[in-house]
DNA sequence: GGGTTAACCTGCGGGC
DNA sequence: TGCCCGCAGGTTAACC
């Protein structure tokens, strides 16, 4: 599922393959890609035409390009992906929009089984930070992969909530980026079981857990993610080469590789948690 | 205001 | 063979 590594390797795909092309022609293909535009799709397609894309930000698992005084913010939700493809290639089932450049050459298409992904053009204002970023992109956290992403000010913000340490490291607005299958890892890296209350971590254990969800992330980019059951892909088509890397998530039944205790898959949050009990001690509250 | 839950959505696999 | 159900999970509205 696309989390921030996936989301990144997206992000320098389409800087390399779509930037300073002049967008001719867009298709939307189903109304749902822009649900949350505030306009029609009338009014989300004469907005791009003749615009260029001349650079691809990324913020957690939000992209957007930016133009004069709005931008494209792109969501992958869980099956989107953005594919760079022959103008003659068909429209195929999951195809929800199509982007058609001036130079004539490849198309770009945003392809979303789960129609969970979207687009939307909306203004830019300046967030907290000074930053000039679109409205859909304020009301989340810095990724921990932000130079000015703050440690202390994470460790304070997680010890102040009152839930548990998996689901404010899934929560966005607290730290970005972060889904399923990476929480799952860095807890695991960390020792941290994912029921423990967030009052309860240390500020040596919430340095140990950044630590490992920046290296988990890290270590991912350099693989261009995870592709897990086809859901996502790089915008050339291929996989992400980091599922062999995983040490908990779809692991269940396998040998812990510290301990050899087998991972175990339990119900949380309306999803699963993969961990090793051994490893990641149940929390005595 | 903060925390939690359910709904949205589609294809696949398993059980009957 | 065909139907039904559970599962995958990011975001957000609704609820407590």
């Amino acid at each position: 599922m696309p989390e921030l590594p996936e989301v990144e390797t997206v992000r320098r795909g389409l800087t390399e393959r779509a930037l300073n092309r002049e967008i001719a022609h867009v298709q939307v293909l189903h109304p749902r890609v822009i649900r949350n535009h505030p306009g029609n799709s009338k009014d989300f397609v004469s907005y791009l035409i003749g615009n260029k894309f001349t650079t691809v930000k990324r913020r957690g698992k939000f992209l957007w390009i930016p133009f004069e005084d709005k931008a494209l913010v792109i969501h992958l939700g869980m099956s989107g992906q953005c594919l760079m493809v022959d103008q003659a290639s068909p429209s195929g089932k999951h195809q929800r929009a199509r982007f058609r450049f001036k130079d004539g050459a490849d198309d770009l298409i945003f392809v979303d089984q789960r129609t969970f992904g979207g687009m939307q053009i909306v203004d830019l204002v300046t967030d907290i930070h000074g930053e000039l970023v679109p409205l859909a992109v304020t009301n989340i956290a810095l990724d921990p992969l932000d130079k000015r992403f703050d440690l202390t000010v994470f460790s304070k913000a997680l010890r102040a909530r009152d839930t548990e340490i998996k689901r404010a490291l899934l929560n966005q607005k607290l730290i970005s980026g972060i889904g399923n299958i990476y929480a799952d890892e860095a807890l695991w890296m960390a020792k941290i079981h994912p029921q423990t209350h967030t009052q309860d971590i240390t500020a040596t254990q919430a340095r140990k857990l950044l630590l490992a969800v920046t290296d988990i992330l890290t270590q991912a980019i350099k693989v261009g993610g995870t592709t897990f059951d086809g859901m996502y892909l790089k915008v050339n088509g291929e996989s992400g080469k980091y599922a062999p890397s995983l040490e908990v998530y779809g692991q269940k039944g396998q040998k812990c590789s510290r301990c050899t205790n087998l991972i175990q898959k339990v119900r949380f949050m309306n999803r699963y948690s993969h961990l090793c009990l051994n490893c990641q001690k149940a929390p005595r509250r």
